[in-house]
DNA sequence: TGTAACATGTGATCTAGGTCACAGACAGTG
DNA sequence: CACTGTCTGTGACCTAGATCACATGTTACA
């Protein structure tokens, strides 16, 4: 299993700092919309503080949760990259301070700089397998597998591990968000949630859920 | 929808003669694997003549097919950008010629023109948007949806078009092969793979598919 | 502090599509 | 050729999971 966020993380810090001294902050009140899918973009944004989820809402009014996304993601680099539209609806969760890097800004910075090419593809890349994975997943895996891999998803892009080896979320997540990763009934998201609580594979700690065994949250979102 | 193949005619045709020359030339006969998925992979592929197919088996043995891809298409970048084993398996189809590019020749090329960092970011940011489209797919769309995605897909990868407008994918597929695109019994998949038949959006020609009507493929394959 | 809007739990159906079981077509190889 | 193996079509099931229909909690804001 490849997870999506938290790449960055494995940014040297100096390249890190580049790009983050060449863009400007934006500030996104809860629920505020940073861009719609199908909008045209010019760059891409930085989450610093807060937590944005990334959607796609099917021709049938279906609401597919591709991810949520905290401090130290990078959202919008597709239309960067390309000059397609946004593939996707990024919302703020609560308030949230982003930084904005414009395309000209980032290539002029990369082309003098190849190490932020290198990285860069390593993201795309890291991104490509998980969403490989999650296409094998869905045809292949059960309801209860995909409510796991959605909680694995939630770990690598906002979880925060703490010294006990537990990861928490510390993020109120709805079993809504969770039936929307899964690309599942939201009924039977519910069930799957509380099998996995049930089972002490997850908690909840005021209001924020908790894995409380990861490695096992992994073997049962088999691939 | 977008493919997943076939960016290369994007390609400049200079950046894609300096790859090719910097790379050392590879047959492979019909069924012949070129490489499995968990292999350690140093570099990539380019197919020059043949077809190849990306699949990955699922723990419970089911095969999915992930592209058939044919010249033009490049495989492997994923393992060649991250340090990460090969995602996928790739067997020829039939007898092949491909040219490999070891990592350090495609490092060393790209540094000195970044352009060709761009191209490849690219094509990454390209297959992104595809393997998105089709998680979302994969959750939302019909039996019969999912074979016309597949068949659009395979338009994508090796489709030949012709003067009237017709594509035809100069390959023989067979119905198993659009199952495991399409994640549908293979059973499933024949019932479907008709009825696009009957009405006349594809049809076969000397034992080739032929997408007659693209546009219409394409609105069947509904997002 | 009341109430409207959302979030959750859990049964009872309903159904798309997977699985099974064949029979006919076709292709390649001895 | 014949014959073996793979491909294809089609009917008859059978299940995982969507949908429906509620009861019950919680939150938020007026």
């Amino acid at each position: 299993m490849h997870g999506s966020g938290g790449l960055l993380k494995a940014m040297p810090w100096g390249l890190w700092r580049i790009l983050l001294s060449a863009g400007v902050t934006v500030q996104l009140r809860s629920r505020e919309t940073l861009f719609h899918a199908g909008d045209a973009g010019d760059g891409c944004y930085f989450v610093r503080r807060g937590a944005v989820k990334a959607s796609v809402v099917a021709r049938d009014g279906q609401e597919r949760l591709l991810a949520i996304l905290g401090p130290g993601a990078l959202i919008g680099e597709l239309a960067l990259v390309d000059d397609e539209s946004r593939s996707a609806t990024v919302v703020a969760l609560r308030h949230c301070r982003l930084v904005h890097l414009t395309k000209a800004s980032f290539f002029r910075l990369a082309d003098a700089n190849p190490l932020i090419y290198r990285q860069a593809l390593r993201l795309l890349a890291h991104r490509l397998r998980g969403t490989n994975d999650s296409v094998v997943a869905q045809g292949t895996v059960t309801v209860a597998g995909r409510v796991a891999r959605a909680f694995a998803s939630l770990a690598d892009g906002l979880g925060e591990e703490q010294a006990d080896g537990r990861i928490v979320l510390p993020h109120r997540i709805t079993q809504t968000d969770i039936a929307g990763m899964a690309g599942v009934a939201r009924e039977n998201a519910s069930r799957a949630i509380n099998e996995l609580l049930r089972h002490g594979v997850i908690g909840r700690a005021n209001g924020f859920y908790v894995i409380a065994r990861p490695a096992e949250l992994l073997d049962l979102s088999e691939i």
